[in-house]
DNA sequence: AATGAATGAGTCTTCATTCAT
DNA sequence: GATGAATGAAGACTCATTCAT
């Protein structure tokens, strides 16, 4: 009745929310078959284990948060705008998809780990923006690594703020301020 | 024949460990059992839960944690010169005492949502030293909760990405140029 | 495409061989399908259930077995020499077709209970060419049931101890030595 | 309240009776804990796994097997009256302890192949009782294998013949006529 | 006749917790 | 306080079987 793909996104979906909702250890399959409308034994037809389908889940969210950089940097001129460009879509993406984004933030230190460095991903997008930047004498911290570690706290430490509370909703609200902080922190 | 004291640290040191290492919920209470040199009961005589346990040795390291942000602060006369002060000071304890900083890193996302948010923490340090910084006229970033927010990110994400090895460690040798950043980022 | 029969054949062959490699119930019908080439559905056009196919085949190669005695039995004179007949062609079987025996052999333990003692097989043929020899004279063991078993023994443990290695292959090498052993044990 | 050990010896009488009755594989832990009055986790403080559990149960027994045919034979002059002795002590011990007999025979096939050759068993001991023989000059067949091969069917195949219901109860019953065959075959 | 995705009861196993010693 | 055997609920996963196509 349902294309096989149907059952797969479905999965995902249900993996999604209860993995933000309750954490990846908390959610049983028997939840995750229930929230999918599926038998227990059928997730096992998509995903090899219940730690593969969390697995998959983050690390295909994760490579698609890098490509996501990459296609909103492509129209900017600068370093500075195109690291800009990419806290704006996020900050828009956050509040639009919360649950998407909280998943990535959330899964960030069991997934991570996992996950070989060669593997694209935001990181890579990151360090390569800067580098361009460094060598366009536009940007004057000059470790490349560095830059993208404290890029990313920008990018990652306001979303957490807000799950926690610690920062007003939406996120968008404070993308002007981000980037001119970011800016500055970057420049010299 | 040990202090009970002893054997409480014993516990605690074993769960710091891991934890660490392998995760919360992958760390059973035999695991830990094994790790302190005690049997799988004792553990009951001094926790009432293997949860418990661990949301209290989260709980106390990071109120621990803004305690001595607080203890550096003091002794700064500017804003910026505490926080300076503070990245300094973590980051060399993030070298010092890696397994006790990655417990903190690391179980973040999974105990911070179950803290109550008006407990004591580095939330509310980096607060009141950006209030005072922003009454002094010192910090331009005029919204304290954002401001904290960009803080953390700075004091965190690079010892992230030390941990997931996207940073050469040790961190120290990069606390010059966080601290000349993050008060880039904070000045105008 | 194929004939029917052809299908059924290519199951009764998979199951024939991974019940001898791994064991009946370690077999599943996942594995079946694999290894004969077909879905896993199609197995229940042609058989009721898994245990219904293992069974039958059982079945079928139990009885097959004991029509096999009748032959070569009927083309000789005495009682000893239609029991070493059966012996020389079972043995000289064993070593040509090695998974088929081992199929019977390894499957006995838990495919006979389920026989009913009625069903013809090599048990009814030993006990009638022993009850023709004792009559005859030829025999002196004057049991019938355990003639009959006895001569299993002779026939059957040779073939066991190749398969686990304590006696060496090929079997056929044995059969003069052990058709001239049984004809003593019967004889006096 | 029980020794340790009394568990364990309850679980091992469950499972001894449960294999002989269902089997092995349809043997589920549920059943082995229930008939041994324990809960299904204590099963596994004391074996590793239901599997390990059956395997450890055989080769105990299998070697108990041969310590006790090396015992009777001892106090024996001659090869032949050992085996005799032997054929006697095992139909008996069949008619005393059925269940544990017919653990044996029933586990064979699905047990022996996983159990190293150089275990210690039954086949030892007939092969140096053999061995013994050929040298005193005693005994006709001079292939130690095939004896011991031989020795086992005489030993086996009779008391597998009652359980299957093609001999009659008691087994000791045949002893002698077994004996004095299983002589016959051997001696010249 | 053939397919293979879906099913869900049932399996083995784990593990936080209890309690008699 | 300390022990560690026992518990049993709950977990992940398997697999014979069904059925719409």
């Amino acid at each position: 009745m349902d294309a096989p793909e149907d059952t797969r996104s479905r999965i995902k979906a249900a993996a999604l929310a209860l993995c933000v909702s309750k954490g990846a250890s908390e959610t049983t399959v028997r939840d995750l078959a229930r929230a999918a409308g599926i038998a227990e034994g059928t997730l096992y037809r998509h995903y090899p284990s219940k730690e593969a389908l969390i697995a998959e889940l983050f690390r295909e969210n994760y490579t698609e948060f890098g490509r996501r950089m990459e296609r909103v940097a492509l129209s900017e001129p600068t370093a500075s705008a195109r690291l800009c460009a990419i806290v704006r879509q996020e900050f828009a993406l956050f509040d639009r998809e919360p649950t998407l984004y909280r998943f990535l933030l959330l899964m960030q230190s069991e997934a991570l780990p996992r996950i070989p460095a060669e593997v694209f991903g935001p990181v890579h997008v990151a360090r390569a923006i800067l580098a361009s930047g460094i060598e366009a004498g536009e940007i004057g911290l000059r470790d490349v690594d560095l830059g993208a570690s404290i890029f990313l706290g920008f990018l990652v430490q306001p979303a957490l703020s807000v799950v926690h509370g610690g920062l007003e909703a939406p996120l968008s609200r404070h993308a002007d301020a981000v980037c001119a902080a970011l800016t500055r922190a970057l420049a010299s």
